[in-house]
DNA sequence: CATATTGTCAATTGAATTGGTTGAGTTTAG
DNA sequence: CTAAACTCAACCAATTCAATTGACAATATG
């Protein structure tokens, strides 16, 4: 499961990309929007400003907006960002490999094997949606393709 | 990010997998081939005895089994035991659907409509494999198709 | 029937993670 | 100079996770 702080994270991107060459948003609106408490919204825009995917402004006419065109983030890049990674388990993250505690060799690892596999089909989808994207049956069908 | 749990979970059903037919296996085998602390085990192999997928008898000469054939067994099945569901976000569970707390109204939830899809690619690979086969890219891509 | 062996299960524990807030800054426009 | 914004470390409560404790039930064997 994506944790809440992800899920929101994910829906201020979208917002940003919807407000994309419109100049800066500011924090309050987009916690408005998209329902998102504002205290905690400033830890997780901070957080992808240090990305590098998000830009700011402090000061009066301040706020956020995309530092990357939204065709070049793609939702596997957000999940990545904020949960570190798109595999079920660590030994099965290709950016971020981690060896499972307690856990049999990793050479005979049936589960790992497994996991690789899914993991490379999620990042297959994820990767293939960025923010322009909407999202629905036919965008997707033809994204996996 | 599977549990630790569920982790466990896994390895023990392939070890009963391994020995299948082959009468009653114990739980101190198991852990100590699996690596698991062999308490934790009892609560892992308790769920999975009520959830039917085990069969188990005490006394001496007791132990567990596979109540159901490997081969119908698929690691979908597995993951949705342990941790109720494939999805990534709750609203996005086809077997365990909950609305996701805070968010914006699931009709018009671009990460829903995404998520979703998702997890129809998660299930098609994850119960498309079981607990007879060996895993592995060749039988992997085999079974994506 | 006595006993050792093995699974069952609820309750508890300690540690980590999650979700979020506080509050003290810093930057900028006007 | 000051109000409007973002920045950031520290903190907090609640929950979840990983695992253990300990009392109990069932079964095979002598």
């Amino acid at each position: 499961m994506l944790s809440q702080k992800t899920r929101y994270a994910i829906r201020a991107m979208q917002h940003l990309a919807d407000h994309f060459g419109e100049g800066p948003v500011q924090l309050a609106d987009i916690a408005e929007a998209q329902k998102i408490p504002p205290k905690f919204l400033t830890v997780i825009l901070s957080e992808l400003t240090r990305s590098g995917l998000v830009a700011s402004q402090r000061g009066k006419d301040g706020g956020y907006w995309l530092g990357v065109a939204p065709i070049d983030i793609s939702y596997g890049d957000l999940i990545r960002i904020m949960r570190g990674s798109l595999a079920l388990v660590p030994c099965a993250s290709r950016y971020a490999h981690e060896t499972c505690k307690n856990c049999v060799e990793e050479e005979n690892c049936r589960t790992r094997a497994l996991m690789l596999q899914v993991r490379d089909k999620t990042a297959d989808l994820l990767d293939g949606i960025n923010l322009c994207d909407v999202v629905d049956a036919e965008a997707f069908a033809q994204a996996a393709e």
